[in-house]
DNA sequence: GCCGTTTTCGGCCCGACTGTTTTCAGTCG
């Protein structure tokens, strides 16, 4: 069972507590286990049935015991038997945005509301504005929630990082243009370069603030323009992505950037951990109970320095153990994109990439890159773009002449592929043909199986190849649109690190793959990881940035990341 | 339900917004 089926398990089981009308921080207690699992490397199902789940922090013998239940039998007791009595339509009713669990049940208890088709019949009759303390609102409400409910059983979908930033940028550069703003800065998960978003956190300071979000309300991308006042505003883009914006006095930017940039674990450990020392954060100041007075930062830097940290960048804050190690300074020192000295994943027309093998080297050569691998797919690549044994050949002739031309640079270019694994883990090109190849990734394009013990002795078997250096898009992730391939990646990395293969962070950013969790876990495994970009143009180099972000992610350091050096094989 | 260099019991982050109320509960992030 994975980590996302136990924690989803558990989510299930406190909205079924919340409608229950269970203590409220007993509830919390398992949205806060839920979201630790999420975030978890290991397998939980396996820390579970070694007695170490409890290990993890908000994880108790009640909780293992439940995760041990659902593991064994496939679901928890608890929620099974508050399911007989508690309506699964209420669930779903819940999801409604502005609809709470006190909310539905007394929808349940005072008329008999069971699921979304009686909720719409009571809304339309006009039953629900009848109860006290909801009115005419709310039915409008809920009729509107009924609606997009049907339209988006899921709810509203996440976007990927790259489909959000660029309308970040726009807004955040439409505010500072605006004489009431002072400063204007990204916020929440685009800042710390997630992998997906759910909308757009903007902050900005500023004197006049209602006149600065009543400005941003009426830019051209905007499509509801939300209701503006002095402590900012909430719009949605005709592109459908909401955006809030939020507006504190100049003095308290640095206590405004770090509330809204998160993450929600983040801020809720920092809170936590300050009140025990008789401090108070929030977005306006820390405040002191000895004194009473409230401190307001002009950096972030300030606000950590204040509460006993070394500065903590956005990309760590994710509640993974960076605030404990920022107490005892012993942070990572990160990886940067400067520090990548070439790319070892990319393709030309050779193969399905739209440009030549001189056109690449030119853009790797402008971006004062060591080295770049050409890596165009392989025998078996079945989309018309196979490269036959005998055209690779002498592909390895033509890089050789390059490189003699390039006399007097430093630069150099490799010549590699991206070698399908077969179902049988087997590769389709010889191994004195590999053998001639400077730089060798091995990865997964067909026969995505649903058996994780296929996969996996699959992906192990190229691991253990001997020409094999890389393992390219290790999980095949697509994000938003196709989750990972069964596999039991914990002993994949197990595999990688016995036998010295490199695992790749693919930077495309429909892929970031390995993930920050994932990779994280195959470095302190002592895998080796490469930074690539699977450029298939010139312009997709670019792409270094996000996998440079799930390296820091992953507190990734330089030695963790092979490109970070000079090419070293030969 | 979890957790403890104040605690094994009694706490548990913080503030904004909404809709409904004449002061607040519920919801959300």
């Amino acid at each position: 069972m994975t980590n996302a089926e136990i924690a989803a398990a558990l989510d299930e089981l406190a909205v079924l507590y919340q409608l229950d009308g269970a203590d409220r921080y007993r509830v919390l207690a398992y949205v806060n286990s839920a979201r630790t699992i999420k975030s978890e490397g290991r397998s939980v199902e396996e820390m579970a049935r070694e007695g170490t789940v409890t290990d993890l922090p908000g994880v108790g013998k009640t909780l293992e015991e439940k995760i041990l239940a659902l593991i064994d039998t496939g679901e928890i007791p608890a929620a099974a038997k508050l399911k007989e009595k508690i309506p699964p339509g209420l669930i779903e009713i819940n999801r409604i945005p502005g609809l709470g669990p006190k909310t539905v049940r007394r929808l349940h208890d005072e008329l008999g509301v069971d699921g979304p088709d009686d909720l719409r019949k009571a809304a339309e009759a006009g039953k629900v504005r009848e109860l006290k303390g909801l009115g005419p609102k709310v039915e409008e409400k809920i009729l509107a929630g009924l609606d997009r409910l049907e339209a988006e059983p899921e709810g509203p979908a996440r976007k990927r990082l790259d489909e959000v930033l660029p309308v970040a940028v726009e807004l955040v550069e439409a505010l500072r243009a605006e004489p009431a703003c002072d400063r204007a800065e990204i916020a929440g998960s685009a800042r710390r370069w997630a992998d997906t978003c759910k909308d757009i956190d903007l902050i900005a300071t500023s004197d006049d603030p209602t006149a600065l979000s009543t400005a941003i309300s009426r830019h051209p991308s905007i499509a509801e323009p939300g209701n503006p006042g002095e402590n900012g505003v909430k719009l949605v883009t005709h592109s459908g992505i909401g955006v809030d914006v939020r507006i504190v006095a100049p003095d308290a930017y640095g206590n405004l950037l770090q509330h809204f940039t998160g993450s929600a674990a983040h801020n809720t450990e920092l809170r936590e951990a300050a009140v025990a020392a008789g401090l108070h954060v929030s977005e306006h100041g820390i405040t002191s109970d000895d004194t009473g007075e409230t401190e307001r930062f002009a950096t972030e830097e300030e606000v950590y320095e204040r509460l006993g940290y070394e500065f903590i960048v956005p990309e760590l804050r994710e509640g993974r153990g960076e605030l404990e190690a920022a107490r005892e300074g012993r942070l990572p020192n990160l990886v940067t994109r400067e520090m990548i000295k070439g790319d070892l994943h990319s393709h030309t027309t050779l193969s399905d990439g739209k440009a030549t093998l001189e056109e690449m080297a030119e853009a790797a050569i402008d971006l004062g890159y060591a080295y770049l691998a050409l890596t165009d797919h392989s025998a078996s690549h079945g989309f018309g773009n196979n490269v036959t044994a005998e055209r690779l050949w002498k592909r390895i002739e033509e890089v050789r002449e390059f490189n003699e031309a390039l006399e007097g640079n430093d630069f150099r270019l490799l010549v590699g592929s991206e070698v399908n694994i077969g179902t049988d883990g087997a590769l389709d090109y010889d191994d004195d043909l590999l053998a001639e190849l400077d730089w060798v990734i091995a990865s997964i394009h067909t026969s995505f199986r649903d058996d994780a013990e296929f996969m996996t002795s699959r992906m192990i078997a190229a691991i253990e190849h001997s020409e094999v250096d890389c393992i390219g898009h290790p999980t095949g992730r697509l994000l938003t649109r196709r989750d990972p391939y069964p596999l039991d990646i914990e002993k994949v990395i197990e595999a990688a690190a016995a036998s010295d293969t490199a695992m790749e962070i693919n930077g495309n950013p429909h892929r970031r793959d390995l993930s920050d969790v994932h990779a994280r876990l195959a470095a302190e495994a002592g895998v080796k990881i490469v930074l690539n970009t699977d450029a298939h143009a010139p312009v997709h180099f670019d792409f270094m940035v996000y996998a440079v972000a799930t390296a820091r992610r992953a507190w990734l350091e330089p030695n963790d990341v092979l490109n970070t050096g000079p090419w070293w094989k030969d």
